[in-house]
DNA sequence: GCAATAGTTAAACAACTGTTTAAAACAATT
DNA sequence: AATTGTTTTAAACAGTTGTTTAACTATTGC
């Protein structure tokens, strides 16, 4: 069901789909050929290589990831409803993309050094640390939050509590016998224990 | 620094180390036969295959990761000590051996089933959900912990919040301008903390 | 209409990888 | 000392991969 006729746009949308499912060593420019309905000199001739092409993909994914942060950030609401709707938003982003923690994962042990620098690149092009780091700051300074709080920590829990339980996702299903509904539904519930989770954790 | 001199444990050896950094896909049979100082064929002649060799590999890994849980609660404490217990022994490993996170999230998205079903099995070898399961439910029972809370709950958790800042290291280092010794002080001081968020979120 | 550019195709290339082979070296047993 | 089974080596094999080539077609600008 390939809407766009455009080839750039069509090997584009093969590329996610392939890298993010299998990774960057294991998808394979004739599989993204494929599946974009083309050939594999076609993927050169509008990508030059697949590193370049990877990369692509991986940029916009990370522009996506850092968008949504953004955006709840920026709004004027107290501090303990953005973290709340930063947790929702990712939630239910990532059940409907469960390929993108892994993803990220893969290319961080194939690339680490590449990653980190985009990842840097990208959190001080939207001012995300600067913006969410002051209104932290403000709450510790009038003894709201605890003293140790930073926006790192609050990052780290939000997206460890986030991300993990979609990249175990196999491994919970089968280990704890959880149909695909009972996962489901304990992800999605965790939506709301998660957010007081990490509240509670910061207020003094 | 290779002090056994069987081949066999010599290649063992050599495979760990390069599966863990690299992953099924990106090691190389040639790699790890050169790291092991012995040539293709022996790793071939001891090992049969790569997928064999590394099927050991991951089978070790699992076997040692539920072992330490497994030594944590069959203890005779109190829940919340085993809970903390478990943490703190995650999070020291986790910064001794950083690849292992890494490594089964990649072996999760190339080959989610075998490693669910090795998984399942060792967690029924180890008798970890029954015997930790009880204590909970009792506790639940008695209206100490929240109705909600199971074995899987609890689990997630406390992997998440240890296992993904060891999987994001290289990105929490670059994004966050942290140095080795501030990021080892980041995670050593989240032992505590992450210990009281658990319990805390658990109790009614 | 025509030349130049862009898009498309199938085929070839070169490098790499897991695995196998066949012969040599070694060890132990008879 | 000869034989047997095991370990080690170097080479070959077959398949896959990213990339390039060269020929062909379509499109565009004049």
């Amino acid at each position: 069901m390939e809407l766009n006729t455009d080839p750039e746009k069509k090997i584009m949308n093969a590329a996610r789909k392939i890298f993010y499912e299998k990774g960057f060593k294991s998808a394979t420019m004739r599989e993204i050929a494929t599946e974009a309905d083309t050939n594999l000199a076609m993927v050169n001739y509008y990508f030059r290589s697949k590193e370049n092409l990877f990369y692509i993909i991986n940029d916009e994914t990370f522009t996506m990831l850092l968008g949504k942060v953004a955006l709840c950030i920026q709004e004027d609401i107290p501090i303990e409803q953005k973290i709340t709707n930063i947790i929702h938003e990712y939630v239910d982003f990532f059940m409907i993309n469960p390929h993108i923690p892994s993803f990220i994962s893969g290319e961080i042990i194939r690339n680490p050094q590449k990653i980190a620098t985009l990842m840097k690149e990208k959190i001080s092009q939207s001012n995300i640390h600067k913006a969410f780091g002051i209104q932290i700051k403000k709450h510790v300074d009038e003894g709201i939050f605890k003293p140790h709080i930073t926006t790192l920590n609050i990052f780290i829990n939000i997206l460890s509590l986030t991300v993990f339980p979609i990249l175990s996702q196999p491994i919970i299903k089968e280990a704890f016998n959880l149909s695909s509904e009972e996962y489901n539904e304990f992800i999605m519930g965790r939506k709301e224990e998660i957010s007081q989770m990490i509240i509670n954790s910061i207020k003094v």
